[in-house]
DNA sequence: ACGAATTGCGCC
DNA sequence: AGGGCGCAATTCGT
């Protein structure tokens, strides 16, 4: 059963209930078996109740962010929902539903991206459900969520590939009831630990100005360039000072300066390192993120295009190696460290089926399997060769070995070809589950029309060639990293669901739960005595996304799990 | 003076 | 002539 929630007015919720399996029935609404309004002071206890039940209901509303915080807070959590905002998105772009209702009507409200003022700020608000929540002013704006619903369910019955299409809407949802979840935990983080090591490497906090290693070091500089007002912090400044003390620098990035020979050179791009760590990750992080041990960075799903995650605030994605020491797991407590082992390589096997890479990747690391194929010498080749072809290298060392790549694995290089050509007539190109890429803009259209034009120019031509590889790359690189964002989605969908099961009615935090994600890579904090069920749960979540996405094609999706103290143990 | 763009670097 | 991001400091542009 679906419960649908929606807010017709301040103050009262509406639950609507839906039987999925009557929705083909109706021509505008799908039938309401029932609906009831539920004050909002009552919405918490309502929803444990429906929870509680023997068939657990998937909750139906505009958008996760605005309802489940609040749930959350009250100790409420549910297993499963469809987040309309973030399912509209996928079913409007997606090729398989190009000729749907859904996808030619005019653009409407659900197309309108969330006004950032909107979006919930869960640290902002105290009151359960607040009157100036978002979901108030959204509701406002938007066609009902039930009328919404009915569109969506007949876009994916009108589908190229129903199957695809609700297992990729499921994944996404859950993503969202992920998103909130891990925010509401946090990571556990040391803030004493990380001003231990900000103090060791640079220097106590100083009350102003630079702290005394990155002083030193600005002296040094200002030494060896004799430029003695010289601002290390200003790429323009060094750049003129290096040329001037007879250093050929082109720019001031670490990797060009690492080129050049000169006492400068060394102190220089320490500079940058420790300046870096203090900009980034410093004190003042350390004060605008880190609250009662935990870091609680906003995570965006579907943020990024290809169905990636993105985070506002606090760099959560970036997490630098360095500062990884500091994220550590309560006492009696275990961090379980899970990544995929060469995600993106492995999910190309698996779309292309090219069955000489799969048995390269079989049961072991699948560059070493492609040094042992013979195509290439050793496992560093094999690496830059593999994200050369899923990036669209076409230069250096990556694009020489290419075609010895393009020999041993012709299907997997013919995929990312094909997307990449798709790319640059200005097609789509579609993920594995369906998620699809945008279309290039207006000023892409113009240049390419420009370049075909009667009176075009050689630079017109220039221009647009230029422009349709750049898309090509873009194309190219999307099949593979949205389809590999996909699995991941199932993966920690599935993990979420195993760990739940585990310890059968407990509080969020109380037991083993999710509390990092980066791409491919996840954090389990854990009471000590789960955390071998849980690197198994970790393991065979990671099987069961494959098939899920693969079914039987025999790509292996390996994963390593470690069960450490700290994050820095992990690799 | 202030917002936008650029530079540079962190992660996958 | 390498895909996707976020963030801070500096510089540019008006």
């Amino acid at each position: 059963m679906h419960i649908l929630l929606e807010r017709p007015d301040r103050g009262v919720v509406r639950a609507t209930w839906l039987d999925p399996s009557r929705f083909a029935e109706a021509d505008a609404e799908p039938p309401a078996e029932r609906s009831a309004d539920i004050d909002l002071d009552d919405l918490p206890a309502f929803v444990e109740a429906q929870e509680a039940g023997d068939e657990r209901p998937r909750w139906v509303w505009d958008d996760t962010s605005a309802w489940y915080p609040a749930f959350l807070a009250a100790g409420v959590r549910v297993e499963r929902c469809v987040d309309l905002r973030l399912c509209h998105v996928i079913l409007r772009n997606s090729t398989l539903t190009a000729r749907t209702r859904l996808a030619t009507a005019e653009p409407g409200p659900w197309d309108v991206a969330l006004q950032p003022e909107l979006e919930q700020s869960p640290t902002a608000h105290t009151a359960l459900f607040d009157l100036e929540q978002p979901a108030d002013a959204l509701a406002a704006g938007r066609p009902s969520a039930r009328t919404e619903l009915l569109a969506q369910e007949e876009a994916i019955a009108a589908s190229a590939d129903p199957g695809r299409l609700r297992l990729l809407l499921a994944a996404e949802s859950a993503g969202a009831l992920i998103a909130a979840e891990l925010q509401h935990a946090g990571l556990p983080y040391r803030a004493d630990r990380h001003d231990e090591l900000l103090t060791e490497l640079l220097g106590p906090r100083p009350a102003y100005g630079r702290p005394a290693v990155l002083e030193a070091l600005t002296r040094e500089l200002r030494e060896h360039l004799d430029a003695p007002d010289l601002n290390p912090d200003s790429p323009p400044e060094v750049l003129k000072a290096l040329q001037r003390a007879g250093v050929m620098a082109v720019s001031t990035r670490s990797w060009e300066l690492r080129k050049l020979e000169h006492p400068v050179i060394e102190p220089l791009l320490r500079y940058k390192k420790l300046s870096r760590l203090l900009t980034a990750n410093g004190w003042a992080w350390l004060d605008a993120w880190i609250r009662d041990g935990r870091f609680r960075p906003d995570y965006i799903p579907g943020g990024v295009v290809t169905g990636r995650w993105a985070t506002r605030g606090g760099g959560a994605l970036q997490l630098p190696k360095q500062v990884r020491s500091a994220v550590v797991a309560d006492p009696g407590w275990k961090l379980v460290v899970a990544d995929a082992a060469q995600l993106e390589p492995r999910i190309l096997t698996a779309l292309s089926g090219d069955e000489a890479m799969a048995a390269a990747g079989r049961g072991k690391d699948l560059y070493e399997g492609i040094v042992a194929s013979g195509a290439v010498d050793e496992r560093a080749h094999a690496k830059v060769a593999m994200l050369g072809a899923m990036y669209g290298a076409t230069t250096g060392e990556s694009g020489r070995l290419m075609p010895r790549l393009t020999r041993a694995f012709p299907a997997a290089i013919r995929l990312v070809e094909d997307a990449a050509r798709a790319g640059e007539r200005g097609e789509k190109v579609t993920s594995r589950l369906g998620r699809s890429s945008p279309l290039p803009g207006p000023a892409w259209d113009a240049a390419q029309a420009a370049a075909s034009g009667p009176d075009s120019t050689e630079a017109d031509e220039r221009r647009a060639r230029s422009q349709a590889r750049d898309w090509g790359r873009f194309t190219r690189n999307f099949v593979v990293q949205a389809s590999a964002a996909e699995w991941a989605l199932c993966w920690m969908a599935e993990l979420r669901n195993r760990l739940t099961a585990l310890v059968p009615g407990a509080v969020l935090t109380d037991a083993p739960h999710l509390v990092y994600f980066l791409h491919d890579e996840v954090i389990v904090h854990t009471p000590e005595q789960y955390a071998e069920e849980v690197v198994a749960a970790v393991h065979a979540a990671a099987g069961k996304a494959g098939r899920l996405l693969f079914g039987g094609f025999p790509v292996e999706f390996p994963v390593t799990a470690a069960v450490v103290d700290s994050y820095a143990d992990a690799k």
